[in-house]
DNA sequence: TTAAACTGTATCAAAAGAGGTTACAAAAAG
DNA sequence: CTTTTTGTAACCTCTTTTGATACAGTTTAA
């Protein structure tokens, strides 16, 4: 498998949108930025969308700028407005339920799933995309 | 096959491991409860045993068990014995260096990278095997 | 009203990772 | 020696993600 890595693009190319201010930035220009192709940055906006984080326009003259400010940007919103997978995956062959082990490891583990999630978007909601920009510009 | 279910399978090891008590388990048994092929657990008992969770006998009347008791055993090194990938994957191409953004992002990237990685580790710390086993008994 | 410039998607090809299998060397026990 | 079992290497297949092409629909402006 490619590791999914749209969370880190996500982040990249809404730093793009907050330097742009509010000028429609084009999914042409971004992908140049992150070295990718358009259709790519497209599909991950949609959802951007769909999470009311950035705004699209179609047209020309189209493109996309933030929805809000970046200071109100959580990291925790980004992180679930993706379709990235869990942390780690239980197997794809459910476990032997003649073992009574095997009977009840599911459960378990997918309730510690979950738990690992909340806590991955407790650290993410520490932080703002303004933060972000911040230590960019600070770097 | 999705992503990574290493340690999903590796708690239902060890779990299974611990019920054996000082026993020596044959990977094929394991395997049976998993549900998978001998060589896929024996693959994840050789990390486990780099890291000291468990030790495993060659030859016959060979196996694995615990190298410890399992209120000692700590998720989190679980976590750490094996090759789980990171949350979010960085870009597998380079950003556009001519780009100030993209020059900076992945330096920053991977600095979050690690510090949600450390977040996990900390949840996972709060847990040993025998709360696992615990848990799985009450149910 | 036509042309140009975009977004939004569908679809397909390519790349990479994970798990499953087979095969076999090495080790221990009897 | 023979049997049993771990430790690995090598290879195949399946799945997911990314990249690429194509095109319909929308908006602007000449």
């Amino acid at each position: 498998m490619a590791a999914n890595s749209q969370f880190a693009i996500a982040i990249h190319v809404l730093t793009i949108l907050a330097k742009g201010g509010d000028e429609r930035v084009k999914s042409d220009y971004i992908a140049g930025s992150v070295n990718t192709n358009p259709v790519v940055i497209r599909r991950l906006l949609s959802n951007l969308q769909e999470a009311n984080i950035v705004v699209s326009q179609v047209g020309a003259t189209g493109g996309t700028s933030l929805a809000k400010q970046p200071k109100d940007i959580y990291l925790s919103e980004v992180y679930k407005a993706l379709p990235c997978g869990e942390v780690f995956a239980l197997h794809s062959k459910e476990a032997n339920q003649d073992c009574p082990i095997g009977k009840k490891m599911a459960a378990f583990l997918c309730g510690l799933q979950k738990e690992i999630d909340k806590s991955i978007e407790e650290k993410l909601h520490q932080y703002t995309l303004r933060d972000v920009i911040e230590k960019i510009d600070a770097a």
